[in-house]
DNA sequence: CCTTTTTGTCAACGATTGTTGACTAATCTG
DNA sequence: CAGATTAGTCAACAATCGTTGACAAAAAGG
């Protein structure tokens, strides 16, 4: 599926090889813990091929942790439906990292001992998430309401997928998109 | 407090002083990028010395990360002030970091990329979040409502001290107790 | 003062890390 | 098919890691 019509040039196949081992374990391990070695081996091939093809475990960090939230325009009429949406957009991102998304694990990982990884996060917050908060409720306010969201919807993630704490892992979708939900919504309009 | 009457055995200064440079370096960099080397050259000692007091680089961490919440009981008359309790309560601890605790910087730093870290993490909240949340509502949604806390508290403390997420850096203790608290209340109780 | 135990330093080990350059195999171009 | 460019392998490098054992300095005990 999704066959390349086109010429492949031969060598996409394993700069894409590449980057899904690299994703699939900074996503695992973080980006300390993860050798240009063993992404090498789940590629299938050599170590060095990593650094020509990329220039680095670092640049191909950075390549890899891009991440588009493509949230939604938040804008519009149901102002009520706000924090179910956004819940379940992220839900949507996070659980279906087989698609074409999937940086955010790796973020997460990385972010907690990795300052250029933070730096990152903190660039996604104030270029997605405060914008999209933004339009919400009143401007003033507008930092501190995109501040909580984020610290519940991070949170989430964090125990859900990082920790796996048990109880938060075991929950159904439905239930988070209620519960948690309903507190994204008092934080984004502010009551 | 806990003042050592006896006589100091003269190994007991270079002993704290490990532990010291070890709680600051884990918490600043976490475990992974924290060296013995570094930990020594902060203590003024020698390498040698941290793997002949307390092992090992793991033993001194687990030693390190012991963490106790001391969370009061929730069981009293004011049950409509558990969330800004709660809140209040672990401002404080992780504010006054000087102080004893502050076990809780160096777990959060390290828990996303070593599983040692996320399992003990995974044992304060059985032991000791869940036993306290358990109490203020029904038992058989006791492992929801305390993981949902779970999910605001370290979400806060992942903004706000690891990630440093500017707008949720920036809220004063007061704000945070208002907005978190009202949440943590919800999920404590289920409404 | 001599002996014993504790406290500390020093150098080095084996392993692993990211990275590089030389070399071979494959593929493309004419 | 001949030549050139690309894709890939291999061994090794310098650096750093946690850890160890031999040894010196200092304190303690008699």
């Amino acid at each position: 599926m999704t066959e390349p019509r086109r010429s492949t040039p031969k060598s996409i196949r394993t700069r894409q090889a590449i980057e899904e081992a690299a994703k699939y374990l900074f996503a695992l391990n973080g980006f300390e813990r993860t050798t240009v070695r063993d992404i090498a081996a789940r590629a299938g091939i050599d170590p060095a091929m990593v650094i020509r093809y990329f220039g680095g475990k670092d640049a191909l960090f950075a390549r890899v942790a891009a991440l588009d939230l493509r949230l939604p325009d938040l804008g519009g009429a149901e102002s009520d439906m706000i924090g179910e949406t956004l819940v379940r957009h992220f839900l949507a991102l996070w659980e279906g990292e087989a698609a074409g998304g999937g940086g955010m694990p790796v973020l997460l990982r990385s972010a907690a001992s990795n300052e250029e990884a933070a730096a990152r996060l903190r660039d996604i917050f104030r270029e997605q998430v405060f914008p999209a908060i933004a339009r919400a409720g009143p401007p003033e306010t507008a930092a501190q309401r995109a501040g909580l969201v984020a610290s519940q919807l991070l949170g989430l993630a964090l125990t859900r997928y990082v920790l796996k704490l048990p109880p938060v892992a075991a929950l159904d979708a439905e239930t988070i998109v209620r519960e948690v939900g309903a507190t994204v919504q008092r934080y984004a309009t502010g009551h």
